[in-house]
DNA sequence: TACTAAACGAGACGGTACGTCGGGTCTTTCC
DNA sequence: GGAAAGACCCGACGTACCGTCTCGTTTAGTA
């Protein structure tokens, strides 16, 4: 993923962008079990080498390709008022998780990080979730009382909707203003 | 997964059990992704078909390889205290997600199913969490007031654990003892 | 292939005839090579084990539903005009050779006896071809001279026949009634 | 079967030779019947699908390994002499057919042709045993008279022979001196 | 009328080859 | 030296058939 200057042919940008763009499209067709780097270079049509070169297995791929549009997704423009926000970032979560293309990506490497350690470190390098979470809570630990960790209040905050979509529930029994008034009581008195 | 009828050979219980046995070990010893149906065959000394005829895919293997396992490791045994009940199961989760077998085939599958609906529905079949979690949830929804669902309530103390572990946080920052506390707060007055 | 008698359920004849007929049937409708054991038992609607009891492969089997068929069709009868019979007969042997299902069964199991000694044997053990030609053979080799040995004479006879239609030159291009001046006439001082 | 075109790795003409004298060895060692694509790659030291890249099948790699011989063994220098050039022939046929190598995999192509028109589309590709015939008869026909067609007075030549063999007459009974003989009889006044 | 014994159908068993697919690498030519 | 092309070796896939082995059932003797 380095790219160094000097001699040579220069990395060819838009075999870049057309491989990540095959991913992306791939996922939604295919989906990820199904996708593979060979499969990736063709619907590029780039050489597999190419594919190679830059990214090291299909998990890099489809993680560059989708964590711009990730963070986007989550990134929630904060109004001040800590209800409205907490509110506005679950929705968000529970949009990304269950319904956005972005979020089956992201679903699908977590997946593969519970049991491929290159993957798991891949996740821990960007931390979409925790990072998107973090602007939304700070504040109310800053302001607010309570001797939570950032960490601890991340996953008391996003934890119940994260259990209620990976383990299949689906999103439609995920009661947002409920959490939000559950994770305010819990955080209160910490 | 269970057959009968008088006509032809039986179905060979030893078969059965060395396959079984073969992906307990295979999954310990090369972990889920190096998993596969000829490897389990060859280990178990059993023809391949004999593999396929009764689990469709290494999920299926693994899945009732580990359930039982999975079940009894996350069994309570309730006091009727909840702050002590409530805080062995926290801690009888974690050790599961984190550091036991069957955990480590929970989370393989839970992983796979985010990309295989067979997988899911798999997992869906039999919610190993939800049912263990119930067990403790439901005699504080009875007894106290809260108008939350035993889903919702399953969620909550489940979820923060289950994104700590499964976002790569690692068990080591799971406080149960806070949880209880904060589980209890946010239950109280819903 | 042998029946005993005595104790015990006695050999079904319904079995027997079953299998003949099935294998007859899959020959044409399948072809030789996909015609396999298995196949044969289900057709005739009958185990596998009695299939594998009184024959020990698909060879035996179609060696036994084909014979019959296969002597008659070779059988002349003779006139005692030579030049007929033996017009005749190569006549014969043509339509067996090129058109007729046993002869097809004929031809594969004498393909097959290039490289299997067990068939090579079963093929041996009666030699359909040889003896349907000594039949027209032997009253000239008795009547008139020559030092020609009856297996020479055959050879003589079949020989052109035979390599014509099996190393797929086809049935038109064969000119019976020439053949059978060619062979009064190397017959004749010799 | 053959590639041509600048662009991508050429074909590797090492795994071509190694293939084929694989095939050649284990012709020898395990006999046609346990001939299998599998086997001749593991032997070769090659990828399966190299194999299947090249040959659709094990008559098509065994024909390729043959073919060569097969016209060096069936290939007689003339003389002149007919009696002796056809002898020559007849001699080497008998030879080619009963013991060498080269036969052996004819016999089983040959026998495979009876009941699969690929491989019978194989050998007509390259008629080995009409073309050689055809050296030693066709100055026979030009010179001397008789109206047959040179198709029908090489069916003659090799036939007996032929039959002889592939019958499984074995080679010690055929006697070419006297076949020449019939031969040029049968061949005068036609 | 039992009992015994073998053949019957069904179908699971351990094996192994099938032909295909993807993995990751290597070797060309072209840019 | 990057890139497209495509052949290379490897090994898992899921299927088919091999020949064998249990099962419960049926059909004869023989006792």
């Amino acid at each position: 993923m380095v790219q160094e200057s000097g001699r040579g042919r220069p990395r060819s940008e838009s075999a870049r962008a057309s491989v990540l763009h095959a991913v992306d499209d791939l996922l939604v067709e295919v989906g990820y079990a199904a996708l593979t780097m060979k499969g990736i270079a063709e619907r590029a049509g780039v050489g597999r080498q190419t594919v190679y070169r830059w990214w090291s297995n299909k998990a890099e791929v489809l993680y560059e390709a989708s964590v711009i549009d990730a963070r986007q997704e989550l990134a929630v423009s904060l109004t001040g008022v800590p209800r409205d926000d907490l509110r506005a970032y679950l929705d968000a979560l529970t949009g990304f998780l269950a319904h956005s293309h972005a979020g089956a990506a992201y679903r699908a490497l977590l997946g593969e990080a519970q049991h491929d350690e290159d993957v798991a470190a891949l996740l821990a390098s960007g931390d979409v979730l925790g990072e998107s979470a973090a602007a939304v809570v700070a504040p109310l630990l800053e302001a607010g009382g309570g001797d939570l960790s950032p960490e601890q209040a991340t996953a008391l905050l996003i934890g119940p909707v994260f259990f209620h979509i990976l383990s299949g529930r689906g999103p439609e029994s995920v009661d947002t203003k409920k959490q939000v008034e559950q994770f305010l009581r819990a955080l209160a008195a910490d």
